[in-house]
DNA sequence: GCTGGCACTCGTCGTGCGGGAGTGCCAAGC
DNA sequence: GCTTGGCACTCCCGCACGACGAGTGCCAGC
């Protein structure tokens, strides 16, 4: 019975919490939250709550605070995610809406999410790994040199320059060009892969570069590791503990790679995951929490997107809103 | 005579001023710096700089502080550019070679500008309006769907989709393909868009419709508009005055259209243009500093670069910097 | 026109002192 | 056995006060 009041407690104090950025006490407790039991009472709880973790005090005599502990068991256990109105669904698609391409997918994606959530929004490219070869083009820009473009299903496009050494004659180019598209076009990129490997190895020279090049386009670590950062403004709302704290976070925010460990594996669509405080891997971020979820065409998980922000967060939004935004997403991911 | 001595006297002050971010004293500046006065001489020449609109007290008994007015006057007549040394050259280019695309160079141009000159850099891509077209190429997705890929000198793709309506045969798609190439390629861009405009004219159907995608492409303001930006970690570091000023700053970077506005138009290559608080044209901006200089192939303008910084900034260490970096970049454009 | 001296200003820093919010504990009540 | 009102205690915060010192402006002398 009491343990049903000590978790409405938990909660009361993350909400006010969170709603405030100061420290709660028992008093105002009772008094915002229609809990009908005296200050005396909800004293003791909060001692208890915080014997077992869940709550800390910044100093005696001033009012608790959630740990990263008491978060946790708030989002696992105290959380409904809040569906989203009706009036926000319909500002998510306008926003969507009629993006041309895959770069501008992204980017407003980025700054949807940051602005719906006031949060630093983080969104991965859809990786190569799992999209399909749509075409690759060879155009001549010297006799001896190639732009090699590769475009793929995810709306990707990779380019890059082959110097062959030696002239290649016009003919041979356009039989190549079948060549490669016959190996590599609707495979999925691993496919291709061992593909063009084949064909690089079967016939050396011009050929063999050429399909090296591609092989090296579609496994090129930096495809992967693409990702968009927006809302940084956002950090500026940290209050307290500034200069110690910003800096180091944009600081990592540039860092793509460092960001791409953050996000971690894509987690199923539909599936929020939400790393609270030192429980990712990131030590920058080790006073933040991050709110991520899988995207991609048919819900297929096929890159990560999420927010990062202070531990106190009102999760339950944000949860909701990271949801809806990789819900959209995806569906326009179908269509293209 | 005293004349002279007074600008030695504001390029000190401005000088301390930069390396210890502390109004200075008159005391404190004749024994760091060689002059052979006493302090008194020191105060009347500060007190006539004062007057003048040069210098400024925080409140009375503090030391001077240069105003917007005493930095011009050290940048335009106090300022000489230091070259770089032997090994920030070499630093420059092996940081920069290696680059695969334009994606890359600007990429990189971004995150070296930034941490040279430990302030915020911004670069503009190369505007599409000097450059040629050096390939258009049409992937057929679906009988009546095509992915038009246009590839230009300046090393960018613009890939646009088309939804013909009616399908197209395989031989009409070569026909197509070598007439908008025959028509376009090597064709500045706007001639290459008169061309395509007169080819729609004369020959409506699916190739008017390509045609017309391609001119949109071309045109298309986004592809004008296109920033980087990075190094914003080091608004951290403003020290005094930090979420008034930071807040606004991040959320203007966000912007790339207020960042477009502030890079404004592109200066002769060679020519480094620096603005002193007020001077810009965004209100954001108003009380920092803006260095730029165009850059491009053949020292042909197409782009600005630059950063953007406090006031009190080392302007002859930046101006090199800015100048240097892209001197590198408009070779590497050169090659490409 | 430069210089040393001197009085004056004013921001900064350390100290000390309520005020107040909040707690912990205890004894009484339901 | 919870819950509750009461009460003493802790400790942060804000404010006033005063000493200190950096820096100035001005003046008289060279």
């Amino acid at each position: 019975m009491q343990e049903e009041r000590r978790l409405a407690v938990l909660r009361a104090i993350v909400e006010d919490y969170v709603s405030t950025e100061e420290p709660v006490g028992s008093k105002a407790l009772v008094e915002r939250h229609g809990l009908n039991v005296s200050p005396a009472t909800v004293r003791n709880d909060m001692a208890a709550l915080e014997d077992e973790g869940y709550l800390t005090q910044p100093h005696t005599s001033a009012g608790r605070v959630p740990t990263d502990k008491g978060y946790r068991l708030f989002v696992d256990r105290l959380t409904t995610v809040k569906p989203m109105t009706g009036a926000e669904k319909r500002a998510i698609s306008s926003f969507l809406d009629g993006a041309v391409d895959l770069d501008e997918i992204v980017t407003r994606s980025v700054r949807l999410l940051s602005q719906l959530t006031r949060q630093v929004a983080v969104v991965q490219y859809p990786t190569l790994s799992r999209s399909t070869v749509r075409h690759v083009e060879l155009v001549a820009l010297a006799p001896d040199r190639l732009l090699a473009v590769l475009i793929l299903s995810s709306g990707r496009v990779e380019q890059r320059l082959v110097e062959l050494g030696v002239p290649i004659a016009d003919d041979d180019l356009a039989r190549l060009r079948t060549r490669l598209n016959l190996s590599a076009t609707g495979e999925v990129i691993a496919d291709a892969v061992t593909a063009l490997r084949d064909l690089a190895e079967a016939e050396p020279g011009p050929s063999a570069l050429v399909a090296g090049v591609l092989v090296d386009a579609m496994s090129d670590h930096r495809s992967d590791s693409r990702v968009a950062v927006g809302g940084a403004a956002n950090l500026a709302r940290y209050g307290d503990s500034f200069d110690s704290a910003v800096r180091p976070l944009l600081e990592a925010l540039e860092e793509h790679v460092v960001l791409l460990k953050l996000m971690g594996e894509a987690s199923a669509a539909g599936t929020v995951t939400v790393r609270i405080g030192a429980e990712g891997p990131i030590e920058q971020f080790s006073s933040t929490s991050v709110v991520t979820t899988g995207y991609g065409p048919h819900d297929d998980a096929l890159a990560t997107l999420g927010i990062v922000g202070p531990t106190r967060m009102d999760y339950p939004g944000t949860m909701a809103a990271v949801r809806a935004v990789a819900r959209y997403v995806s569906r326009i991911l179908d269509e293209a």
